[in-house]
DNA sequence: CGTCTATTTGAATGTACTCAAAAGCGGTGG
DNA sequence: CCACCGCTTTTGAGTACATTCAAATAGACG
């Protein structure tokens, strides 16, 4: 697994020097995961920050009924973990799991820790990344707050254009809130207004 | 109005010294509010960060059809700011306004920079604020996706004690998503419960 | 080919909204 | 002090959005 992705994701925010780079790679350890396995377990200590290479990775909670939400998709070019956990160490809330066999690369909490003191840069990085999520998860509470099922499917297609192809109904319908079965009904409906 | 409150709200995540304490109070702008009043409206630039002495404001979003969505409640002892128009020099997609008569504090983006270079222990406080911000939004997207409006409306009593007898049912519902009237319907309901 | 899971379909139900009207409540001015 | 105004809350009937449950169909994988 080479580092171009990791790297040009890094420093399209802030730019690193050829020593910081190696240093920062030199604490990366890559993994692999086939669709189904788990990256986090809900109660686990999440002990490492994601980043994935290629695949997807699905951040779940399933409730006391058993009906599973997704909070978010990690495809290739997205970092992703259990924050509350990962900087608290407390057990994790959420799962992390593949959607499809997937190629990344973690940070442990002590790396985490020792790049953002070694490099200012990755303090810059690091802070740009929760602000930018910050925004994002309060534009994803507006949408579903005040758009219908129909309109946040919309949204989704647009905001992951081609993750549609590459995942099932049930876990965008997982992702929207609403019911496989009625998903499917709403893309029903989208095709028979398209004949 | 004095800054106790403040520096408490700072202190309370990292130690500061009397020198930091005084410059950076020295850089706080106060200001009131009437009921109604507006903070930031919709396509201004958020060109402040704000902090709530006393009083309480909201951080709203009306789409189209003309139905308002709250996005947050600030009361005393909370920092509030349109993220993405402070940080980018955007026009805001939210507007502030006041639903209490309101005693606050602004920092403008310019000192709000100033401190950060000047003062580590911001970074560290700023860092704490947008990684906790993350989390709690990423709580209520669950709590969006997989609770009743029941479900939600209890939370809410739980996570905001007291605000209900200070802010009208409307707004509580436009935070919970759903209309006035049908959260009319569910306090009735909870009352007959109990007797 | 058989098994397992995902998707589709449909009927019945429940949750939440719309619209309209009435009642309550707080502030303001006469 | 009271009458009125504007806004919020309540109530109810009808409707729309979304779920549940069950069964049939389609796809994926060993």
């Amino acid at each position: 697994m080479n580092f171009d992705l990791i790297i040009s994701n890094i420093t399209r925010h802030t730019p690193l020097e050829p020593g910081e780079i190696n240093f920062f790679t030199s604490l990366l350890e890559p993994g692999q995961l086939l669709r189904k396995d788990w990256l986090v377990r809900t109660g686990d200590i999440c002990r490492y920050d994601y980043f994935v290479n290629k695949g997807c990775l699905k951040v779940c909670y399933t409730n006391e009924k058993g009906t599973e939400s997704v909070i978010k998709f990690a495809t290739e070019n997205w970092w992703v973990v259990d924050l509350d956990s990962f900087l608290n160490h407390t057990p994790s809330f959420y799962y992390i799991q593949a959607v499809e066999d997937t190629d990344y690369f973690q940070l442990s909490k002590s790396n985490y820790d020792l790049v953002h003191r070694k490099i200012p840069a990755f303090q810059k990085f690091s802070n740009e990344r929760w602000q930018n999520g910050f925004i994002a998860l309060q534009q994803r509470i507006i949408q579903s707050l005040s758009l219908t099922a129909e309109e946040r499917y919309s949204h989704f297609l647009n905001k992951y254009p081609g993750l549609d192809q590459r995942i099932s109904q049930r876990l965008i319908a997982a992702y929207l809130g609403i019911t496989p079965e009625f998903l499917s009904m709403l893309r029903k409906k989208w095709a028979t207004e398209f004949s």
